[in-house]
RNA sequence: GGGCCUGUAGCUUAGUCAGGUAGAGCGUCCGGCUUUUAACCGGACGGUCGCGGGUUCGAACCCCGUCAGGCCCGCCA
């Protein structure tokens, strides 16, 4: 069974009502990682739909978080705001200054986020944290912090190990700055918080009002109940004993909550780039892997691997692996037979499931992800010609495609495309085609090799130039000449690209120039 | 120091919770396909399940120890 139906399995025992949620921190631009975070929930979230219970799914972006530093890509200028809630502080502009845009730091990185989520087949519930706490919705759980303080500090204590301070409060106020930063509690009277700021100046936070927050663990546990939360998982720090998650149980309680149960996923790290590019300063922009792979590839990618297994996402050749596997498995999954153990049996469920959750929409039938055109296939179109337009009449041509290209085939187009013009993309995949055969190509193939290619030359100059046509006069050449198929079609890949494999020779022929292939050939 | 996760065929891994003859995909090799090429079909090769001990009639699985990799115990997905 998929980890995914299994979780929501579980779930059930809880009741029929399902809230997942994930949460992330908008400090910087989003990555791969997050998308697990998202993912690991969302997926659940869709298992708990399929096992016909009531779902939703929220995102809470935690706004109401400080800015921790000033990171590399902002300028020194942000030093001013170090510990200020990074929805009220304002976005960067193009050089790392505070910008003059209406936008906050928060919504600057959220919103290209949400938008490649909605590519990827993802629409959250979203929560912006700074407003639950405007709005008053913590201030019952603040008042409640702060009069269990001493059990939750005892908690937080035991449970991590970590030793808190004097001053520690289960409420950060937000001082006449507006930093988080060194304000030092003097006194609480419903609903006021009083405090002294590290300028010395005294002040009071209204627990209703988005004057101040509660220290992330106590959060934590609070939203859980203020959005009746039963699945979140989280990543592996949060997962570690005495981490977030074992303080946030207890905490749950004291507030009076019934907290979901631990659920840990694995980190997803980037790989693909060879030793050398490391050294030579090529490092993959985070919302950029999302933008070169499709989104089903994407979501199987996730889904395929158990939650606590680490994943290298490899955006080099294993890209065109996972899609060959994610095809074979859509287009002719393995069947359950009157033979298999009950083993291979679970093997062939999970296997289901993680196709079933790869959809982009959920309920859809797989075979339509791939819209008739692999991967491979359309990354060769999409390498020999240049503008769209040429790759669907080519598409249709073919017959891949009936008449105009689908949504998702433009898309996959265009992802293709940067993934071919960036970095990533694996030489050994790259088609080039040559103008002459090279004196390695010409030794390689042999004379048998030279003569085949001559030969196919003349039959190919008065072939039909259709991929039926062309495979008939490359079976000529064969016969004609005596040499191996294999053989054949080797010399063919030498004299085009250089090596001795390539994609679909018909295919790859007929979308070149007749006469450059003939005089190409013709090399006697 | 304390804790978590992982270690199974060349590679990616299933199976570990509920112990019962080690499964799969990729790669490799061999054969087939007389319009076969980043294919397809059939077959073969390939595993001391990290290592050592224990429990058991029986251990990849449970227990103890140990090694290796990753991670957590301020913030981080």
């Amino acid at each position: 069974m998929h980890w995914a139906d299994y979780t929501a399995q579980k779930l059930k025992e809880r009741g029929e009502n399902q809230v997942s949620a994930s949460g992330i921190t908008p400090s910087g631009e989003f990555h791969i990682g997050h998308l697990r975070e998202i993912l690991s929930a969302e997926m659940i979230h869709r298992s708990c739909l399929n096992a016909g219970m009531k779902s939703k799914y929220i995102f809470i972006v935690d706004s109401m978080d400080p800015l921790r530093r000033v990171y590399d890509f902002l300028s020194c200028e942000y030093e001013e705001y170090i510990g200020c809630p990074l929805a009220y502080i304002p976005a960067p502009d193009s050089e790392g200054k505070p910008g003059s845009s209406d936008i906050s730091y928060a919504e600057y990185f959220l919103n290209p986020f949400l938008e490649s989520l909605e590519q990827i087949g993802v629409n959250p519930e979203v929560v912006m944290n700074h407003e639950s706490y405007e709005n008053g919705e913590f201030a019952k759980y603040i008042d409640l912090a702060i009069k269990n303080k001493e059990e939750i500090r005892s908690t937080i204590q035991e449970i991590s190990g970590r030793e808190l301070s004097k001053e520690w409060f289960p409420y950060s106020p937000i001082g006449s700055d507006g930093s988080l930063d060194g304000v030092i509690v003097t006194g609480y009277e419903n609903p006021y918080v009083y405090w002294r700021d590290e300028q010395g100046v005294d002040g009071k936070s209204d627990i209703r009002k988005g004057e101040g927050k509660m220290p992330w663990r106590i959060d934590w546990a609070a939203r859980w109940i203020l959005h009746g939360i039963t699945c979140e998982p989280a990543g592996k720090d949060h997962g570690a004993a005495g981490g977030s998650y074992d303080t946030g149980i207890p905490i749950c309680k004291i507030l009076g909550g019934n907290p979901p149960d631990k659920i840990v996923y694995e980190w997803i790290q980037l790989k693909g780039m060879g030793p050398m590019s490391s050294s030579s300063g090529v490092t993959i922009g985070p919302m950029e892997a999302l933008s070169l792979v499709p989104p089903e590839i994407l979501r199987y990618i996730i889904a395929r691997s158990k939650i606590n297994r680490h994943i290298e996402f490899d955006t080099g050749v294993s890209l065109f692996k996972t899609a060959d596997e994610y095809e074979r498995l859509v287009s002719a999954p393995t069947p359950v037979l009157e033979a298999m153990n009950k083993r291979q049996l679970v093997a062939q469920e999970t296997q289901e499931g993680a196709i079933r959750l790869s959809q982009v929409e959920n309920g859809t039938d797989p075979r339509e992800s791939v819209g008739g055109v692999t991967f491979r296939h359309l990354s060769m179109l999409a390498q020999i010609k240049s503008s769209d337009e040429d790759v669907w009449s080519s598409l249709s041509r073919s017959g891949h495609i009936k008449e105009k290209p689908g949504s998702v085939l433009k898309i996959r187009l265009s992802r293709m495309r940067a993934w071919i013009n960036g970095p990533h993309f694996p030489d050994e995949s790259r088609i080039d085609i040559r103008s002459e055969i090279s004196d390695e190509s010409r030794s390689a193939m042999g004379k048998l090799g030279v003569l085949f290619l001559t030969n196919l030359s003349s039959f190919l100059s008065d072939c039909e130039w259709s991929e039926e046509g062309i495979s008939a006069a490359i079976s000529q050449a064969c016969e004609n000449t005596e040499i191996q198929r294999k053989d054949g079609y080797s010399a063919i890949y030498l004299a085009l690209t250089g090596r001795t494999h390539g994609p679909k020779v018909s295919a790859l022929l007929f979308e070149m120039e007749r006469s450059t292939v003939i005089s190409l050939f013709d090399c006697d």
